[in-house]
DNA sequence: TCCGATGGTTCAATGAACGAACCTAGGAGT
DNA sequence: ACTCCTAGGTTCGTTCATTGAACCATCGGA
């Protein structure tokens, strides 16, 4: 196709990065993954998204092996979305690029990150600066200064919890 | 607006550069200012893009501080796009994300980085094993086995080079 | 029987991307 | 004097993507 999905004639790794992860909502689509959104509704009400993109954008990610779509019970068919290994490696992506963010842009984090073992806050890397490598289910989330959302999804994900902890909302 | 460049409710880091940073082709631009193309011209050529495209995302982010243009001759008025600070600590963001792609998507990537003082191959994070964090002047990129583009831009970045060196494509 | 939750699909309107054509200012060639 | 060429764009009609509202299907419970 010649608009929107590839970069045709582009020979680097980072166009096919782009046409996988590149869309609108995307991104952010993996980070509430790696926060622990799972389910369909749940990616919805945090990202006030209109639902036919999440479809799209959930099929994609799947499609590209980032996400895995599972039917979590049979009746009533509920499905989640859980991150494959490549789309936890993503992780340092997003750190990345959200701590060039804050240092560059402005604005204050709702959210910070520690490693769980040792306590100590992550290198923009998203390495520990005490033990190196941090695997994702290793780091800590915890609430910042920023302001938060008040749905029921982010308000689940504001008491201190580690990454790909599942989201339970609380229901009601 | 309400479509196409923000994010309007999301309250993260990630969101904010996305506004700047998430469009289709930005990133691209980038990662070519990176590796030493400032003129309009050449991104053109290396990137295939529309005039207007390009011309909106060199505008957006030059205003964003990503980008400084600055006029490098009077007459005729010729003018160059280089790399801010900020602009330069974007290099982990597109390495990270080059190095996923490779390891995930897979496909054969047309340059390779190294620490250009120990000649150590740089980690995922863009920090060298040896030496830990690498400024990206010190980066060298050079030929890997990849397919390579044709165009003169192109052409001139395939002699090893360090990231940020001035592209100066063989006229003719 | 109706209601609500979950997980979607359909569709008209709007906004962005595409690419071809055009524009401007200054050299350079003849 | 006239024309061509280069650099760095702008304009504009067509095509594609995003949006938001409406609709649909399935199941369980009151």
């Amino acid at each position: 196709m010649a608009l929107g999905k590839d970069y045709v004639g582009q020979d680097c790794s980072l166009s096919r990065a782009l046409e996988l992860l590149g869309e609108r909502w995307t991104l952010l689509v993996v980070q509430n993954a790696l926060y622990g959104v799972r389910r369909f509704s749940d990616f919805q009400v945090r990202l006030d998204i209109p639902k036919a993109v999440l479809s799209d954008r959930l099929g994609r990610l799947t499609a590209g092996g980032v996400l895995e779509k599972r039917q979590y019970q049979p009746s009533p068919p509920r499905y989640e979305y859980l991150l494959t290994d490549a789309g936890v490696e993503l992780w340092p992506v997003v750190y990345t690029l959200s701590v060039w963010s804050h240092r560059h842009i402005g604005g204050e984090p709702p959210r910070l990150f520690r490693h769980a073992e040792c306590g100590s806050g992550l290198l923009p890397t998203s390495d520990c600066p005490e033990c190196g490598p941090v695997p994702p289910g290793d780091v800590e989330m915890y609430p910042g200064p920023g302001p938060k959302r008040s749905d029921p999804v982010s308000q689940a994900m504001n008491r201190p919890r580690r990454l790909l902890e599942p989201v339970v909302p609380l229901s009601g």
